[in-house]
DNA sequence: GTCTATAAAAGGATAGAC
DNA sequence: GTCTATCCTTTTATAGAC
């Protein structure tokens, strides 16, 4: 029964990564919750880190089914979406009493000295993200100025994502994201009003 | 001669804790570099942990010290005192070749059950970073709207450091730590531009 | 591919002399 | 307060039968 072995390995190290870190969790974790046995771990991978890079190797290839289409259904706003998307984190923070932490940020900041191949995963995830951010930021078109840098802009928002997150998480409050949310909205708010066409006095 | 060993400790494992993080910093680490021997240590802290919380307090009793009087040397703008604090993170980042981490922020992501007292610890440190820069925006007084949170505001410019740190880390890029910074400038800007009285036409 | 058993090392912490 | 020696647990990883 080996089709599926190697796929429940990842993702319960995906989840156990998420709920304790990458240092944290032990292989003797992965094994107790997977049922399985050293032997076909090490059959699979080579060691703990390579798991590490199969799951950020998950994370990036589904991003798009996993995280966008979830919180994009029904949304087709572009800056609607790029809220609903703030916002289904949110929902991620109340589900687990503010203990929910981003995966590839908390990753991100707990590998300091991380492998090669780690970090341009990690990088990779962050890039694909503010990509999609990005894609909203030119489908909305002349509702933010023209001279408007997308790019770093959806870069800001992955920022005030992870701050949020960061702030809330730590002070176990959900308030916090929220300040951090309607700082960035009334920021949108003030290039949506800039960029309309000049009124007549 | 023991007056120092306890601070010796202390410092030793900031400093450690702040390159590798608090789970890969061992005990052994720590005596290395201290030169003392576990005896000693376990003299002054009963665990771990209990260096990991007096490193907090260190941290909190030395901001001004340690992070916002160097940072604001010379500058007097209370809104000029808010980016050059963000310009002293850029530094850091500059001179560790985008290793850099902001302490706090790295363990409030590192460690997903934090101990109560650790987690109040850090939630205690963002604070007051928040109330220095808060600080700055009520002595701006009339410079940005009067409506505007400047609570609010102040955690937000905390996500901004926060956030462009965690993309200039991942990315090894400073060049993402500047976007963001730009971002907020903008958003200061606009804030400083909706504030000025209205204009004759 | 999966199992059991176990090696080999690292890590946190303690005991007790000085 | 500091030193040496060491215990005990956890953890990563391997060996080899099935």
């Amino acid at each position: 029964m080996s089709p599926d072995t190697r796929r429940n390995i990842v993702f319960a190290a995906m989840d156990l990564f998420w709920l304790k870190g990458f240092n944290s969790t032990s292989i003797a974790d992965i094994l107790s919750r997977t049922q399985i046995h050293s032997g076909s771990l090490y059959h699979f991978f080579p060691g703990k880190q390579d798991v590490l890079i199969a799951v950020l190797e998950t994370y990036r290839d589904g991003i798009g089914e996993m995280l966008l289409q979830p919180a994009w259904s029904g949304v087709s706003d572009p800056i609607g979406k790029i809220f609903a998307l703030l916002n289904s984190y949110r929902t991620h923070l109340l589900t687990t009493d503010c203990t929910y932490g981003c995966p590839i940020g908390s990753l991100a900041l707990e590998l300091h000295e991380p492998d090669e191949r780690v970090r341009l995963l990690m990088a990779e995830n962050f890039a694909n993200w503010v990509k999609a951010i990005e894609a909203c930021l030119v489908e909305a078109g002349d509702r933010i100025p023209r001279d408007t840098d997308r790019h770093a802009l959806a870069e800001f928002v992955l920022t005030a994502m992870e701050g949020g997150i960061m702030q809330a998480r730590t002070h176990r409050d959900v308030a916090y994201f929220d300040r951090n949310v309607q700082c960035l909205r009334q920021y949108f708010d003030m290039l949506e009003e800039r960029a309309k066409p000049a009124r007549v006095h």
